[in-house]
DNA sequence: TCAATAGTTCATGAATCCGGAACTAATGAA
DNA sequence: TTCATTAGTTCCGGATTCATGAACTATTGA
C-alpha cells in the first residue's frame, strides 16, 4: 500500500481546491471535518445527507480532498484520522476557504427553507397529513 | 438551435460555480470577461495562455460558465457578447467570486515567478543562451 | 495464528470531456 | 432572392474520469 500523498503548500492549486469542493458529497465531508474539533475517520461518513456512500467511493473522495491539500490524513492504529489544513491553505490563498464555506452555508439554509416550504405545500394539498 | 439558458439567481449553486472555475481555461476566460469593460465575444479566446483552443471546445466552456450563472451571453447581430454576472452572484454569495479571483491572481503571480526563475536557471546551465 | 475492523486498490460499466466535421443563424454583396 | 462569409452550436468518436462491488492489505486483539 503506497503512502498517502499530501501536497506541500506551494503545490496547492486553486483549480484543485475548487474541483475538490465542487462535489456535494465532498463539501459536506469537508464541512464536517472543519466543524468537528476532533479528527474524523472514514466511517463517520458512511451516510452523507441521507445517502449511503460505499467505502470505496468514500476512500476516493478522501483521496481527492487530501491531494487537493484540503485535509491531512494520518493513520492512528487501525483507523485514519482526518484534519483540515485550513490554516495552511489560508496562508497561501487568504479568505478562499472561508468564502466557500460561507457560500455553502447560505445555500444549505436556502435548500432547507425550500424543502420545508415544499413539505408545507404538499401537506396542504394532502389535507394536513405531512410526510 | 435551442435558446441559451441562464439560471435565475436562486438556481445558482456553489457546486456549479466551483466546477465552472475549476478548469484553468475557463478561469482565464472568466478573468478576462470580468477585467474587460466591453463584452467579450468567443473569437477573443481562440488562444488562451499560449494554447490554441478549438471553437467547439470554447463553445462548451462558454456554455458551462453560462449555465453556472457566471456570465450572460447575448447575441448581437452575428456575434455573441458575454458579460459577467458578478454583481448578481455576489448578492447571493457575498465575497465568493472575489476570493476566487484573488486566489487565482496569487497563483498566476507564483507561476510567473517560478517560470522566470526556471528560465534563469536553464539559461545559466546553457551558458547564457536562454530559450 | 486467526478473526475482526478500517481502509485501499483493482476492474468495469457509466458519465463526462475534447475536438474535428457538419450544421445553423445573421449579415452583406451581387 | 440567392450566395458567400462570419460566428457559434451541435453531433459524434475516442480519451479520460467517476462510481462501486470484489478482492486485497494493514493493524489490533483474542
Amino acid at each position: 500500500m503506497r503512502p498517502l500523498l499530501h501536497p506541500s503548500i506551494e503545490d496547492i492549486t486553486v483549480e484543485g481546491l475548487l474541483h475538490a469542493l465542487s462535489d456535494p458529497v465532498r463539501v459536506s465531508m469537508f464541512v464536517d471535518i472543519v466543524a468537528q474539533a476532533c479528527p474524523q475517520n472514514c466511517s463517520n461518513f458512511l451516510v452523507v445527507s441521507d445517502r449511503a456512500i460505499p467505502k470505496s467511493t468514500l476512500s476516493q473522495h478522501f483521496k481527492i480532498l487530501r491531494e487537493a491539500g484540503l485535509i491531512r490524513s494520518e493513520r492512528h492504529g487501525v483507523e485514519m484520522q482526518n484534519v483540515s489544513r485550513c490554516t495552511e491553505v489560508d496562508e497561501r490563498f487568504p479568505g478562499l476557504i472561508r468564502a466557500i464555506l460561507v457560500a455553502h452555508g447560505i445555500q444549505s439554509k436556502d435548500e432547507a427553507r425550500a424543502k420545508k416550504s415544499a413539505a408545507k405545500k404538499s401537506a396542504k394539498r394532502a389535507g394536513g397529513a405531512g410526510p
